[in-house]
DNA sequence: CTTTCATCCTGTACGGCGTACAGTATTTGT
DNA sequence: ACAAATACTGTACGCCGTACAGGATGAAAG
């Protein structure tokens, strides 16, 4: 989608583009956090003195929102489409493959829920999520509300994990990560909190797959059912 | 909550307590954003020497981290239960609550994200979400699952929100903010986001208080709804 | 072909950050 | 009265983002 422009200028040729300095952002975000994405660490990954950087973008705010579009972008595209499979379904992929791709820039986490998030990019997601929406049936505002609905839940599901896991990849097994967790929610004094002590080895699966389509069926259920629920769907 | 221990030491007495530190760090968060909230301006702001806040906590991680805390305490300890109410409207004053509180302090939501959020405070909110949900009937675990995804949503949401409106209180009208928002949002292009251009106006009020409890509303269905749904809840 | 001049990149520098280290003043226990 | 522990200050180091001036480059203008 980078369109290459090729205008002729009147100075000498760039040494880089601006791909180059968002690819090497991204990879010292995987490898550092966002603490290593620093304008002077992007510099000398692409070996050029730290301010020649503003000859691509103006200061680092921008540096930082092209790099969560880039993301998205690359992430946006790379996601296939399951036509004809029921809307849920189809939403339940979109999800899956969306936390999964995030999750493996978890520095870049931080950055997409630190800025407005309103580039092209998060646009085509809006887009796509409302595209298998209004083809369930339902009325396009309507379509647009759980649209935003969807973005909250996915967005805010990998922005609690990572705050939760850190933000440099770590490749371990789910169940080794639980465990620990469950070990350390066992401290839990049951006194003060009966409900969560009881509930420990529950909330030690919080950040894992199982819970992240558990609340997503939760949130489809609830757009796909009838239209006020809320006021009287009595206890269960 | 703070346990005054009055033990008594062996050198001068200490100028400063722990929670001026955090007011301080606070109301600094309130007028200036997270990087007006430095130690050295903290310090400042307190009248004492950068480092002499290395008394108090041994880094700016745990400063954060107490801030949170205490935000989240102060919070917590602010909203009150209504009882006897059904459990639907329970949780939904203690979402408009805790979203009205926490978006007073819009610097502090994206230290909250942007750590683990494991405090007794943060259990105490669980736990609190829990009552509610095993008073409706559901089964512990489930419980504990609902209260996951109703934090996600909340948080989520307030996350979202402070991404899109920046990280300093500001006392707009929400309905010029939204209409200023929609004049921007005319110009998607309709050949490459038809739908999303159809839904502006809807889009336009994405970050709104209507949308918030719109998207509540769902959760709270599919949180009250049948136990498998999405199996086949086919397209409304 | 030569000159002009916009443009890219570098070197240097400034103010701010978190925080490590050493020193000094203050209070308590012996 | 003295010693030990503690709170705070002054100073300094290495990062950060980025402003400014100067030199190399190469296309456009003469």
């Amino acid at each position: 989608m980078t369109t290459t422009a090729k205008i002729s200028r009147r100075g000498p040729r760039r040494a880089l583009t601006g791909d180059d300095i968002l690819e090497a952002a991204l990879s010292l975000l995987d490898e550092g956090g966002p603490a290593a994405a620093s304008i002077r660490g992007i510099a000398a990954k692409v070996g050029v003195a730290p301010n020649a950087v503003y000859t691509y973008f103006p200061d680092k705010a921008a540096v930082v929102q092209a790099v969560v579009e880039h993301l998205l972008g690359q992430v946006n595209h790379a996601i296939v489409a399951d036509e004809n499979l029921p809307w849920t379904q189809r939403i339940e992929h979109l999800a899956l493959d969306l936390r999964e791709r995030l999750s493996a820039h978890p520095g870049a986490v931080s950055l997409m829920i630190g800025g407005p998030m309103d580039g092209p990019n998060a646009l085509a997601l809006n887009e796509r999520l409302m595209e298998i929406l209004v083809d369930s049936g339902l009325h396009p505002s309507d379509a647009a509300r759980a649209s935003y609905l969807l973005i909250v839940y996915v967005f805010g599901s990998i922005a609690l994990e990572v705050a939760e896991l850190g933000e440099t990849r770590q490749a371990r097994p789910e169940a080794e990560r639980i465990a620990e967790r469950r070990a350390g929610f066992s401290a839990i004094p049951a006194g003060t909190y009966p409900l969560s002590a009881a509930a420990a080895s529950t909330m030690a699966a919080y950040v894992s797959t199982e819970q992240y389509v558990w609340g997503l069926h939760r949130v489809l259920a609830g757009i796909g059912g009838p239209p006020n629920p809320t006021e009287l769907p009595p206890h269960r």
